[in-house]
RNA sequence: GCGGAUGUGGCGGAAUCGGUAGACGCCACGGACUUAAAAUCCGUUGGGCUGUAAGGCCCGUGCCGGUUCGAGUCCGGCCAUCCGCACCA
């Protein structure tokens, strides 16, 4: 062992304190401001979903904020200028609660919260430019979000109306659509109510068919997003037409519905209408029966096992309508809980025949099912539809004038003909409604509208904006502190002046977080954005965060954008171009014998025997699931940053599985990354014992052992390259162990030439490390001699001459098995190899007494020769 | 019910273009160092059969089938798990 060796075998690794160290060079030196833009260089905006300010940073955020800052730093590496910022999506509830917990302002508890938060992020050596920092709660921002609510109430795209709402009874108030999950709120899960409320909505259907359309233009996003947004947009085409009453109902004569299938008007056999439809609403006035059923669909469950089951019930109000097509043909129309007001007209004509539900409902009531699409190879006189309905492909018969066409040509001669009788034309109809705002809430934006007796609605001037929260609030009592608010309510109409009232609700959060990513872009005081600045930036490059944003938050930030194009506020309709939604962080957990949590870290595991390490109680091993403080098996990223150091934590959260996918926590995962960071460090450390003269570029003069390293040097920035750009995190981590495996074998080797290639070799392992382990990377770099920030040095390109071994082993097969491998030089031309694969051992045994029938030849790849007696 | 994804050793996973399945890590086991342990370092590690040994053979990527000289990869049909939507007319 040389002396060098012995002074290696006490090399240690002080993480914490190196990590401190680099981060406030770090700081000092604004390595991450982005500046000025920079009109002659390549950009790159990468963005992470921004965190709520809860209180502490979970793993989700170290893995969410590691993924982006491998891509950011990877950009920063190769000359791109970075736009990496940061910010809090800081409106909502939990503020509200807390303030009612403590007695403190929402906003004081927001902010102490930021700022806790904004430290242990910086723990973590994230390539962020808090110059741009900004929560939604600032009036810097949320005066913004104001003037744009304003603008878009002057295009048409916000207006008001009373209406249905979802009412959640534990947050006390309103929730959009898309934030009711199973009949539930989304976040405090309980059963949502209906109530009527005059709510403000900005109208996302005006963009419906754009929002879908454009769905087929964002191919680098995952395709589950792109198909849960198509589905949840749910747009489909059809016909609307009326149908004449037989007898004049009050102001009725006529009953218009919705339907896909044009083609099947002749196998009408009833017609239904919704519960709250006001045909029904009418009749019950004078009908007690009609009512007691009314009021019976209203209860009924809104969860979706229940629909599943749900009974189809009618009730049959004996109005008629005549059949569109045919003045002597009448149709019962019937009152069914399954036909739903909210969509299309609330009103359907049932096809039992070719259509499940409407089967169900016709066989309860024993109501006519005539077929009118004839499958292909049917027999017309034979062809019946006894339980299942039949939909699929076939001729229309029994149909009058449609006989013998397809269905698709019915739709459309069934259409023409009801625009030509002037009874219908052809409608597209949307599942997506549009977005409710208003939130019985203090801790949002305040609605910028002023409510005037005479003028009705008037926007507030854009010159009196920000319309601020009031401080001097109280939450002692339940429902909206700013409706009670002494003076908040009281204000001038902008239009009269005349007395006037001030809205008093505020938007839903997720407007907040609608825009942020075009704010980014440059904080203009004067404006929502900065022109020129989001004109370069957008649209954003890369944006991560997670999958349960799929719809509520993505579809919202879509709407927006169109919105602010259609303003003036940005120039591009689709504000990300890439998406990655990142998996969970999840965590085993573990059980009292009384059914409660235990943390993990109190458990010892020692064979078949669980137990609670301090009271040697016995546990009970759970499922792995995500980590939650009601679970116990949360883990402090703090903790881990200050026991392992950052770089640890970081390298875990991409190490263990693709970010896809979901990682799982474990403790042995972790001293696995940190092993790997200590071994690093003294390879590093070792050869900086011998030379500390950089060398960054390939040496040319190398042999034997020295162009090895060299070649695994270039062959690791190959793979590792192409798996960052590829997302595969987890796969670039693995070369990286190869790489250090590999060079480990030359460890202290004192030769001239290797210690040459060693140092070159490090010096692309630093840099392949900088997006994962900053600080590691950093150290290592200036160990190797280098001045200047690693992060700085050009992301080195790989030399396919040496990336790409010169000489390949391939597999002999015979008749596809793998017999013997073949060492060849690469680019070997068949001949060659075909000759050394006579001369090799399988040879002797599979080749002789054979007859040679074809010889596949996949150069640099394979041989196969296949063989027969 | 509809739509989408996934399925590979004891575990997480790799295999980028149809061409050596199991890289890399974890666990486990053996060894070195140590009074001892931890740490560290060096090995072994898909299953089975066979051989004194070098080695050889068979099986193997959820299941069944197909295309191909060759399939984890492509095609058809199942099964399982997960996710989303769901009386949407």
């Amino acid at each position: 062992m040389t002396d060098n060796n012995k002074i290696a075998e006490n090399i240690k690794y002080d993480a914490i304190k190196t990590e401190q160290k680099q981060r406030k060079i770090w700081d000092d030196s604004k390595l991450f401001f982005t500046g000025d833009i920079k009109k002659d260089t390549k950009k790159s905006y990468v963005l992470e979903m921004f965190p709520y300010p809860s209180g502490r940073i979970h793993m989700g955020h170290v893995r969410n904020y590691a993924l982006g800052d491998v891509i950011a730093r990877k950009n920063h590496a190769q000359g791109y200028q970075v736009l990496h910022p940061m910010g809090w999506d800081a409106f909502g509830l939990p503020a509200e609660n807390a303030a009612m917990e403590r007695g403190e302002h929402p906003g004081k508890w927001t902010y102490e919260n930021i700022n806790v938060m904004k430290e242990q992020l910086k723990l973590l050596g994230f390539s962020i430019d808090w110059s741009r920092e900004f929560a939604t709660c600032d009036q810097t921002y949320y005066k913004h979000q104001q003037r744009l609510f304003i603008e878009m109430f002057e295009k048409g795209l916000v207006y008001r109306k009373m209406s249905k709402v979802n009412w959640d009874p534990v947050e006390n108030t309103v929730l959009a659509n898309e934030q009711v999950v199973d009949g539930r709120g989304w976040r405090s899960g309980a059963l949502v109510e209906q109530r009527e409320l005059n709510q403000w909505f900005f109208k996302t259907t005006y963009f419906a068919d754009d929002l879908i359309d454009a769905l087929e233009g964002l191919n680098e996003w995952p395709e589950r997003v792109i198909s849960q947004q198509f589905n949840w947009i749910g747009r489909s085409e059809g016909l609307k037409f009326k149908f004449d009453l037989t007898h004049k109902f009050g102001d009725f004569n006529g009953l218009e519905v919705y339907t896909t299938r044009p083609d099947t008007l002749f196998g009408a056999s009833f017609v239904a209408i919704a519960a709250d439809h006001p045909i029904a609403k009418e009749l019950a006035k004078n009908n007690a029966d009609l009512e007691a059923f009314i009021n019976d669909c209203k209860q009924s469950a809104v969860t979706a096992e229940a629909l599943d089951t749900q009974e189809k019930k009618g009730f049959n109000t004996g109005l008629k309508v005549k059949h569109p097509f045919d003045d002597t043909w009448e149709i019962d129309i019937w009152v069914a809980n399954f036909v739903l007001m909210e969509y299309g007209t609330g009103a359907i004509f049932g096809c039992p025949a070719h259509d499940q539900r409407d089967l169900d409902f016709a066989r309860k009531y024993g109501l006519k099912v005539t077929p009118v699409i004839l499958p292909k190879d049917a027999d017309a006189n034979t062809f019946a539809v006894e339980n299942e309905a039949y939909s699929g492909d076939g001729s229309i018969y029994n149909s009058d004038f449609l006989n013998g066409l397809s269905i698709d040509a019915g739709k459309r001669a069934a259409i023409d003909k009801m625009v030509s009788l002037g009874r219908g034309e052809a409608t597209k109809v949307f599942r997506l409604r549009d977005w409710g705002v208003s939130r019985q809430r203090y801790w949002g934006c305040p609605i910028p509208m002023v409510h005037c007796d005479t003028c009705g609605a008037v926007p507030e001037k854009i010159e009196n904006l920000p319309i601020a929260l009031p401080e001097d609030v109280t939450f002692d009592k339940p429902g909206n502190p700013l409706d009670r608010h002494p003076t908040f309510k009281h204000t001038k109409c902008p239009k009269c002046g005349s007395d006037a009232r001030r809205e008093t609700d505020t938007l839903d959060t997720f407007v907040d977080s609608s825009w942020y990513w075009a704010r980014f872009c440059g904080l203009n005081p004067d404006a929502p954005t900065d022109l020129e600045g989001v004109n370069h930036w957008l649209p954003v490059d890369h944006y991560i965060g997670g999958i349960e944003h799929a719809v509520l938050h993505l579809l919202y930030a879509r709407f927006f954008a169109r919105a602010m194009k259609l303003t003036g506020h940005v120039n591009v309709s689709e504000p990300f171009k890439h998406l990655f939604t990142q998996g969970m962080v999840t965590h085993a957990t573990f059980k009292s014998e009384d059914g409660k949590w235990v943390n993990p870290a109190d458990v010892t595991i020692d064979g078949k025997n669980i137990f609670e390490t301090a009271t040697k109680k016995p546990v009970i091993m759970g499922a792995v699931e995500k980590m939650s403080k009601s679970k116990k098996n949360t883990i402090d990223p703090e903790y881990i940053v200050s026991t392992y150091g950052a770089d640890v934590a970081r390298l875990f959260v991409l190490s263990d599985s693709p970010p896809e996918r979901d990682v799982e926590w474990s403790q042995a995962g972790v001293e696995g990354a940190s092993r790997f960071v200590n071994r690093v460090y003294a390879l590093f450390a070792k050869h900086a014992l011998q030379s500390k003269t950089p060398v960054n570029e390939t040496p040319n003069d190398a042999d034997g052992d020295a162009l090895a390293i060299i070649k695994a040097a270039h062959k690791a920035a190959l793979n590792v390259t192409n798996a960052i750009d590829r997302f595969a995190f987890n796969a670039a981590i693995a070369n990286m162990y190869e790489l250090l495996n590999f060079l480990r074998n030359f460890d202290g080797k004192d030769d001239v030439k290797i210690i040459n290639a060693r140092g070159f070799a490090l010096s692309v392992f630093a840099r392949l490390l900088q997006p994962f382990t900053p600080h590691l990377a950093e150290e290592v770099w200036s160990l190797l001699g280098n001045d200047g920030f690693c992060v700085k040095a050009p992301w080195f390109e790989a030399d396919l001459k040496y990336a790409i071994d010169d000489e390949v082993v391939i597999p002999l097969q015979i008749n596809g098995k793998k017999r013997d491998e073949l060492k060849v030089p690469k680019g070997s031309e068949q001949d060659y190899v075909l000759e050394l694969a006579n001369s090799s051992k399988a040879a002797d045994i599979y080749l002789n007494g054979k007859t040679i029938r074809k010889v596949i030849f996949v150069k640099d790849r394979i041989l196969n020769i296949v063989v027969s007696d």
